[in-house]
RNA sequence: GGUGGCGUGGCCGAGAGGAUAGGCAGCGGCCUGCAAAGCCGUCCACACGGGUUCGAAUCCCGUCGCCACCUCCA
């Protein structure tokens, strides 16, 4: 079966072939590393952490690149504006602490670190390669100004708009912020000559004297130093298609470089049906989100979307998401508790779920399929059938550890407890001491007596269940 | 203004010319001392108006509404 891909520069789903069998290249934009994290930076990772996995899953080798934006407009001003108030740290040293910031969150979730995650400030040196070969052939100039900035000729080269089919005409709006000194106010700049009020630390010696690079070059370098000049697939938040990627794009091609095959584009979230932004202040940062709900929660609910497709983000989403994801631990207790660790043997993923992934990595299909298996399951406990829930329990933890949902891996397994290594088994026993008192008040018939237990049990956030093989309890999620 | 996208049942959220998405909630039942959990059944759909077709939620045209990008953003 082959594995389908929406290419967002071609706009429709196309068959994906790796440039070399058996491996996959894939490059994703990191984050600029200026201000905390926050839940659309998760999903974003999140997204291509799937498609990772998945790929993995599937016997493909795959090389992850995801860079850190170390150096850029936003560091400097934040790190210039906290010391103008008095702080002490350089930009530098607050890119690195919002870096680890980044680090925490996406472990928090269960993303896998990519194969590389180079950073913007040690990639200097090909991004000045780069821009030499742009001005050796007449795609890119020094700025017209005598200020030793640097920017890409984007009259010299007609395929530019080809990955978004912006307008090539009238982008007046672009030329405002930007000096003066360019051609075209289309053209990016590749190098941003030092300036006077910025430390001396933010700039690096070219041929065209002290600077820092521009954004878009960033990707275009560090791309090509870790994946080739030609890589299987490229991608990144659907903000960034215009301008970042189409000057991506531009910038590579126009050096010689095949770049990136496919483009893909992972959706925003929004918050209560508004688009998440740091200039509207309506940001849901992962720290809030960590104290709302489970790391696997989270995880299970930002990728319970198609990766294309807007996520709303709200406080109701998460509940349902917890409850969701409560019914799938609920099958994997209960057939552990009734089979035996020992009958857990790993199964192939359901043809159904396979299908679904291939097509475009259609998670929530895929979820379905692991749905529809966890009530199968149930069932077949529910029927005695015990070799077949074994087979399905095999199936549905294949799937949840392609998805990362797995609670039974290690990753997830050390942060749900109490942190108290002793503390569950005393608990076992107080609670078991309680439950053995309820079930002389049934033998009994004293159903007051067994049920003020419960009541009490309940009140302190434990919930018991009655099953033919015996009284389960369990603390309660809140 | 330019470009692209979206409008699915009480809610979330898939699908994409002819089968049941899935989850939550509701209703009925099984199980239970009663619950809980689980299972079975079931109600509630495809913005609106035309068109194409044997047949459209799915294609085409139009209308209305919403959103994104065009400016830093995952």
């Amino acid at each position: 079966m082959r594995q389908l891909i929406f290419d967002s520069q071609l706009g429709t789903t196309v068959d994906f072939q790796p440039l070399t069998p058996g491996r996959v290249g894939l490059y994703v934009c990191g984050p600029t590393v200026q201000s905390a994290p926050h839940i659309g930076h998760l999903r974003s990772a999140l997204v291509y952490d799937q498609i990772r996995r998945w790929f993995s899953h599937e016997g493909l080798d795959v090389t992850l690149v995801r860079n850190v934006t170390d150096i850029d407009d936003k560091i400097l001003e934040k790190a210039a504006e906290a010391q103008a108030a008095g702080g002490t740290e350089e930009w530098w040293a607050l890119a690195y602490r919002v870096e680890r910031d980044f680090t925490a969150a996406y472990d928090a979730l269960g993303v896998l670190a990519p194969t590389y995650e180079p950073r913007a400030t040690a990639n200097i040196g090909p991004m000045i390669e780069i821009i030499e070969t742009l001005i050796e052939r007449e795609h890119a100039y020094v700025a017209l100004d005598g200020s030793g900035s640097v920017y890409f000729d984007t009259a010299s080269w007609p395929r530019y708009g080809e990955l978004t089919h912006q307008q090539r005409g009238d982008m007046e709006n672009a030329a405002d912020s930007e000096p003066v000194g360019k051609r075209d106010p289309r053209d990016f700049a590749l190098w941003k000559a030092h300036r006077e009020h910025e430390p001396a630390s933010a700039s690096w010696p070219s041929p065209w004297g002290r600077g820092r690079p521009g954004w878009h070059i960033e990707c275009s370098a560090m791309s090509t130093s870790y994946l080739g000049e030609a890589f299987d697939i490229h991608g990144g938040g659907l903000d960034l298609r215009f301008p970042h990627h189409e000057n991506e794009l531009a910038q590579s091609a126009a050096a010689g470089h095949g770049f990136a095959k496919h483009w893909i584009h992972n959706g925003l979230v929004n918050t209560a049906g508004q688009k998440m932004s740091k200039s509207l202040g309506n940001s849901v940062f992962a720290a809030d989100l960590l104290g709302q709900a489970r790391p696997i929660v989270l995880r299970y609910f930002l990728g319970s979307a198609h990766y294309r497709s807007v996520l709303d983000f709200s406080a109701g989403a998460l509940d349902e998401a917890e409850i969701a994801f409560s019914r799938i631990e609920g099958f994997l207790d209960r057939a552990l508790r009734e089979l035996g660790a020992e009958a857990v043997v790993s199964g192939p993923v359901p043809e159904d779920f396979r299908r679904a992934m291939l097509n475009d990595f259609a998670i929530p299909q895929a979820l379905a399929a692991l749905h529809t298996r966890v009530r199968a399951g149930n069932s077949q406990l529910d029927g005695g059938d015990r070799a077949g829930a074994a087979e399905t329990l095999g199936g549905v933890l294949t799937m949840l550890d392609v998805l990362g949902l797995n609670p039974n891996d290690p990753h997830w397994a050390g942060r749900e407890s109490t942190g108290q290594p002793g503390a569950e088994r005393a608990l076992d026993a107080l609670v078991g001491e309680l439950l053995d008192e309820r079930q002389t008040a049934r033998a009994n018939k004293d159903f007051a007596a067994s049920d003020l237990i419960r009541d009490r049990l309940s009140a302190a956030g434990i919930t018991i269940e009655d099953t033919p093989h015996g009284t389960h309890w369990s603390l309660h999620v809140e």
